[in-house]
RNA sequence: GGGCGGUUAGCUCAGCGGUAGAGCAUCGUGUUGACAUCGCGAGGGUCACAGGUUCAAUCCCUGUACCGCCCA
């Protein structure tokens, strides 16, 4: 017996352990077609947040239907390393419990501490996808720093450098002060901040003319090696080629011509400091400048590449000095020398690191960078050649827009928990790049002829280096295995928009590159999940949901089923607890709804034939259910998650459980061949809902399944999808159910216009009804008798009952005897509402009929609708007026 | 500055050449037999604005305004 309401939190863990202990999860290499999803691996350090939510959802609906469809589903679980973030965390654990910073402990403790960490924290993100109830393929979950994945890694750097695709170089990086790394263009984020710009004078060598320079950073001041002008500057003109002495260092520097200079901006002529900023570095490059580094690692003022004259006490003053501190002190000796014009407020874009959230310092270092030009032409090619597409379409261009213009990727990071890069260097500082130590000795034995004391790199990789390899790493690469063999390509990547850069393009790049296909035939692309009112969710603004409050309060299949049915194409999610809260509704009508059937001896009968099912309302339901699940499909098919959530909701409770259910009731409980096929069908069909539903709500549909009796425990989500299949006749019984589905509608529609009480049964009289349609109310006469809470229906031929209500139904016209109970007045203001309707939708198609170009020029079927949705309006309206005439007197 | 998306019922959104829809909210009404986490019913929209294309525009095109995001 099911209990009188579902409770959630009692039957998720136990469903879930059970589905795992039969194994329903693990992909199978039986014969079935593979479909492969591979997870984006959250981070090790992470927790389920809504986004999680949301593309974990997503992609489990995906998997369990394929599943259910009979495909070979793998849905590969994993987690990522997460350099900067696990780095982070386990740093700030030291320092709490041991108060040791790493530099303390040393590298190798301190990578021991972090192993130690994940091993015991490190699993909260895949208990919480359980509960989830993601279908993850556990036994094969993989961790970026596995050592599988580590050698596969390795296997990458020496290939692509060997290929000359990843090199070293020294420019200029966005370097995080806070880290102590430099980190790539992506995660570098503009964030406006309101400061200042400072007009500075630089004096004209062998001139008492200055010329002034606007600038947001008076503190690089000492590296400036130019100021720039734009060359068709008329007021600079004469001052190109001269040169100006830079104030404080006293160095002599040109005044350069560069259209880099924007005569509209401050005073049309910059300060050029090469070595800390990217702009002023391309003008470097392309005048020749000098690039003299006055910041260093940790942003304070270094004067080593400066040649300074003994003079410059003040400059000899500031090394050291941290960069905000240096440039209050630059600003008021400028303005003690009578060297600063003014200072303007100012609101400008300052590059932050995203993750320390501190300003970003350009920095002249070498580092290692991949050459992605070169790998993305490939995936340029694959997505315009449609071997990889994007759902929604229009994120193609986001991904060629970026791709076309993509800049050399620096991958090294001056961490410590990452993968080591397989660096080796010589005495002489010769690079020997291998797979390990020995083949680096070996290297270095050959170039030198003897053995030579090797210095591995200490920088590690960017952590998306290794994410970039997740498709064919996972599945065994370098190593040839059958897994890579079958579950590569994958079908779809999931994933938010603003992870197309980061990982969408670099797995593109690489499993081009090394397994000369793409990773996946799909990507599709979901939003971005916001709060009820469209606010992007965070802990400052504390309006974040936490999934795991709202799987406690309301279960996780109204979760589940909540994000589907909001998510449709190229919008983001805008969730609250509310809608969930609607959702759970949901879930508990489904329970109502079986816990009815199987009051009713509603047992599953695996021997029903819907084919051979006789009766029209059972015909009706399952021609319903066929249309419903072929949507369903369909939408999926599309990844209208919003359209399948929507189909299976319509069809289960309004064709299932308001009509279906309603008019078998008085049958259901009986005897009899007619109750037999009911119950028949009330099973099969609901066998149907329980399936299809499945992908978005697990845990209720498989207990419900189990409990009834429709399989072996946990057996729902490797049961069959359903199909559609043959239904005798459906269009009859969907023209006859359809016409006393209307009429009961009408007859309550008025009655609730007219407030009758519930109490009050009526007689229905059908006046002019063909003998069809008194056929049909014969043979549905209980169920009108009891929907539409009438006493009788039968045909009205003689007067009309003194105080009735008129309803026009197709040709009919339902008469309701009300006398005393109903306002006469009312009825026939009623009447002239409706008549004035029908009047004016038959004035508009009129009017349309009227037009000769319209007659002559639509589709001819569109001229034929509307001449007999003309018909039908005046009919309507003839049929109100004789019912007003009717009750005029 | 460049690009993308949005603007439809009070709210959240679907529809995208010819009948404007759903859920929630609101209002009315109803209850001992699946379900008040409910049933039944009702009201509510010149589809942002201006042009254009078309026999016909919420839908296609152009422009404007406002909102959001991405890139510089």
């Amino acid at each position: 017996m099911l209990s009188k309401s579902f409770n959630p939190a009692e039957v998720e863990p136990a469903l879930y352990a059970g589905w795992e202990a039969v194994g329903a999860f693990g992909a199978d290499a039986a014969a079935a077609r593979p479909f492969t999803i591979m997870i984006p691996p959250p981070n090790v350090t992470g927790s389920l947040h809504m986004g999680h939510a949301l593309t974990m959802t997503l992609q489990d609906v995906l998997i369990r239907w394929r599943r259910m469809q009979g495909r070979d589903a793998l849905w590969q679980p994993g987690t990522d390393h997460a350099g900067i973030a696990t780095q982070m965390v386990v740093e700030r654990l030291l320092a709490r419990t041991s108060n040791q910073t790493r530099q303390e402990i040393g590298r190798e403790a301190f990578l021991e501490r972090v192993w130690q960490w994940k091993a015991s924290s490190g699993g909260a993100i895949t208990e919480q996808l359980r509960r989830l109830g993601a279908s993850l393929d556990w036994a094969r979950e993989r961790f970026t720093m596995d050592e599988g994945l580590s050698d596969a890694v390795r296997e990458v750097f020496v290939t692509l450098h060997r290929e000359g695709l990843i090199y070293r170089d020294r420019r200029l990086v966005n370097w995080d002060p806070k880290f102590q790394s430099a980190i790539s263009d992506l995660e570098v984020e503009a964030r406006e901040v309101r400061g200042s710009l400072w007009h500075v004078r630089y004096p004209i060598e062998g001139t008492d003319e200055f010329i002034t320079v606007a600038t947001t950073r008076p503190e690089t001041m000492l590296g400036d090696t130019a100021v720039a002008v734009h060359p068709d500057d008329e007021r600079y003109r004469r001052l190109v080629g001269r040169h100006a002495i830079l104030p404080l260092t006293g160095r002599r520097i040109p005044v350069v011509a560069d259209s880099y200079s924007d005569p509209e901006k401050g005073t049309g002529a910059v300060k050029i400091t090469p070595a800390h900023d990217f702009n002023d570095f391309a003008v470097g490059q392309r005048h020749g400048l000098p690039m003299p580094s006055v910041l260093d690692r940790e942003g304070r003022v270094t004067l080593a590449d400066l040649d300074l004259p003994p003079t410059a006490d003040f400059v000899r003053s500031l090394a050291g000095q941290d960069r905000v501190e240096a440039r209050k002190a630059i600003v008021a000796e400028l303005e003690r020398l009578g060297l600063l014009d003014r200072i303007e407020p100012h609101t400008h874009q300052v590059p932050h690191g995203d993750r320390s959230g501190v300003p970003i310092e350009p920095l002249l270092t070498t580092q290692w960078y991949c050459n992605a030009a070169e790998l993305a032409r490939p995936a340029i090619a694959a997505v315009e050649a449609g071997d990889t597409a994007f759902v929604p379409r229009q994120w193609e261009n986001t991904f060629f827009a970026w791709m076309r213009d993509i800049q050399p990727w620096c991958i090294s990071r001056q961490l410590w928990w990452g993968h080591r890069i397989p660096a080796w260097y010589g005495p002489d500082g010769h690079v020997f790049v291998e797979r390990t130590e020995a083949e680096a000795q070996a290297a270095a034995r050959a170039h030198y002829g003897r053995d030579e004391p090797l210095e591995r790199d200490p920088d590690v990789l960017d952590t998306w280096f290794s994410s970039a390899l997740w498709p064919f790493s996972t599945l065994g690469w370098p190593q040839d295995t059958p897994e890579l063999a079958r579950y590569y390509p994958g079908d779809v990547l999931v994933t938010g928009h603003d992870i197309i850069f980061f990982w969408v393009a670099r797995m593109m790049m690489m499993g081009l590159h090394f397994r000369k296909r793409v990773p996946f035939r799909t990507v599709y692309i979901h939003g971005l999940v916001r709060d009820e009112r469209g606010q992007k969710m965070s802990k400052s603004k504390g309006n974040v949901i936490d999934p795991l409050d709202l799987i406690d309060t309301y279960g996780t299949d109204a979760l589940r089923f909540t994000v589907c049915a909001l998510t449709g194409p190229g919008r983001d999610i805008k969730l609250g607890a509310a809608g969930v809260e609607g959702n759970r509704r949901f879930v508990t009508k489904l329970w109502n709804a079986a816990r009815f059937c199987e009051m009713n001896g509603i047992v599953p009968a695996p021997d029903f034939d819907p084919a051979a099912a006789r009766s029209p309302l059972c015909r009706w339901l399952l021609d319903a259910a066929n249309r419903m699940v072929t949507e369903a499909d369909a939408a999926l098919e599309a990844f209208r998650f919003d359209d399948y959530a929507a189909a299976a909701y319509r069809f289960t409770w309004h064709s299932f459980c308001d009509w279906f259910l309603e008019f078998a009731k008085p049958v259901l409980g009986t005897a009899g061949p007619d109750a037999a096929e009911l119950r028949a069908t009330a099973a099969h069909v609901l066998g149907v809902i329980l399936r299809v539903l499945h992908p978005a709500m697990p845990f209720v549909t498989e207990h419900l399944w189990d409990e009834m009796g429709y399989g072996a425990p946990c057996s729902l989500i490797r049961a069959p999808w359903p199909q559609p299949g043959p239904v005798a006749d459906p269009g009859a019984v969907r023209e006859e159910l359809d016409w006393v589905v209307r009429l009961i509608g009408a007859v309550r529609g008025v009655r609730s216009e007219m407030q009758i009480a519930p109490a009050v049964l009526t007689p229905i009289l059908l006046r002019d009804a063909t003998p069809e349609t008194t056929g049909r109310a014969a043979r549905w006469a209980e169920s009108i008798h009891r929907m539409a809470r009438a006493s009788s229906v039968e045909p009205l031929d003689g007067p009309l009952p003194p105080g009735s209500a008129q309803i026009v139904v197709d040709e009919a016209t339902v008469v309701l005897p009300l006398a005393g109970v109903i306002d006469l007045g009312a009825e026939r203001a009623r009447l002239f509402k409706e008549r004035a309707k029908a009047l004016a939708e038959a004035e508009k198609v009129l009017r349309k009929l009227g037009n000769a170009e319209f007659v002559a020029k639509a589709r001819p079927e569109v001229v034929e609708e509307n001449r007999s949705r003309l018909a039908a309006f005046q009919d309507d309206a003839a049929r109100i007026e004789a019912a007003i005439s009717r009750i005029a007197s």
